[in-house]
DNA sequence: ACCTGAACACCGTTCAAGT
DNA sequence: ACCTGAACACCGTTCAAGT
């Protein structure tokens, strides 16, 4: 759990502990420009202090290690996400599944473009660690989610209702990346968006048992 | 364009040229070896050298720098993962769409999961850099074959034939990502690689434009 | 309490010297 | 031609000293 002091760095010198916040905060900003200005091979522990304004000795006394860095941001960027996910999937209940899907697809696209150099410098930032059990935590978070609003759509039922929730999210999150990836222009980037809405709603109403469940 | 001297190292202290290309090769393999063992994070330019037998003076002679490592490994993989969905794209040619689908899903899935700790190695060591380049080549070359794969289908002809292959192939690539990211027990994974395939061909059937084409 | 910055170990890269 | 390995600059991390 991160510290969820203001997001401003407070006038700096007020003492105490929020003097300390301001620091975390500030080397947390810090974090993200250095990263996306320079991309995850140059940041540096030195780098970032000189850009938060304090010493390495300070930033070590809050981030144990660099890769404490990384970890951070990723949460914080993580939880955000999941939260808006989560959002949007509770929006939706007992919506027809089109609208489901096509409100998942939106939220997520949306999220993760509103700031694409974030976005890609996080991407590239996956460097191990524990890392990976924070995008299992992040998963969990929306598979529980989505299932959640999948099972109460008027419209189908499915005989296996997390392998179809698991293919959709995987799906979902996969395409997204990609298509940071490869850096598509923003007119095929939109494109394969609206295609992708088109898939998900044609493979629901493939897989789909009508109105009541089967084995 | 890299070395394509004999995969296993020639015995040893052959003089000349047939030296060289065994060092190269060596380098080759330990840098796969050490990235498979210990991670990109730990991957250093002296242990690559001692596991491939030589001087890192000698391994400055043929990668340049650090990054130079990665991106040969890279550039082999891909090169030999294009290769095989260029061959399989080939086959297809004249088959039902659904049998398109399968095969590419398949191959893809099948070359991925072959050495599943040097594709998760690999995943993680995107580091930026022309790196970039490496997949928009790859990801071009495999266009190239699913779109003209696409054409020669008896059952169905696309109005945008473009965008479908592009977000056809944006989801495989990235929905076998997640999977690998999430890190999902092989049970899960195969679902989902099912699961992509019903997918995949509930999209074409949705979107194709019936034997002749429209605008 | 909170911060500083010199000091140390380690890694990427170079280059003079060997065969 | 091809290889070696000591040397240098730089980065992650620590810790004694400051306020």
């Amino acid at each position: 759990m991160p510290s969820n002091a203001p997001m401003h760095l407070t006038p700096r010198k007020r003492p105490r502990q929020a003097r300390a916040a301001a620091t975390v905060d500030a080397i947390f900003e810090a974090t993200i420009q250095v990263l996306v200005a320079d991309g995850p091979d140059r940041l540096t522990t030195t780098r970032v202090a000189e850009r938060a304004g304090v010493s390495v000795g300070t930033m070590y006394q809050y981030f144990p290690h660099k890769q404490a860095l990384f970890y951070a941001v990723n949460e914080r960027y993580l939880s955000a996400l999941a939260e808006r996910v989560e959002g949007a999937a509770r929006a939706q209940h007992g919506a027809p599944v089109s609208e489901m899907v096509k409100a998942i697809v939106t939220t997520y696209w949306t999220v993760k473009t509103e700031r694409p150099e974030v976005t890609r410098a996080l991407y590239r930032s996956v460097v191990e660690l524990d890392n990976e059990s924070l995008i299992e935590a992040f998963a969990q978070r929306v598979d529980t989610a989505t299932a959640a609003m999948l099972a109460t759509a008027p419209d189908a039922a499915f005989a296996d209702l997390r392998t179809v929730n698991l293919t959709l999210l995987t799906t979902i999150f996969g395409a997204v990346r990609s298509v940071f990836e490869r850096d598509l222009p923003p007119l095929e980037a939109h494109a394969v968006q609206h295609q992708l809405i088109l898939m998900c709603v044609a493979y629901l109403a493939a897989v789909k048992s009508a109105p009541r469940k089967a084995s």
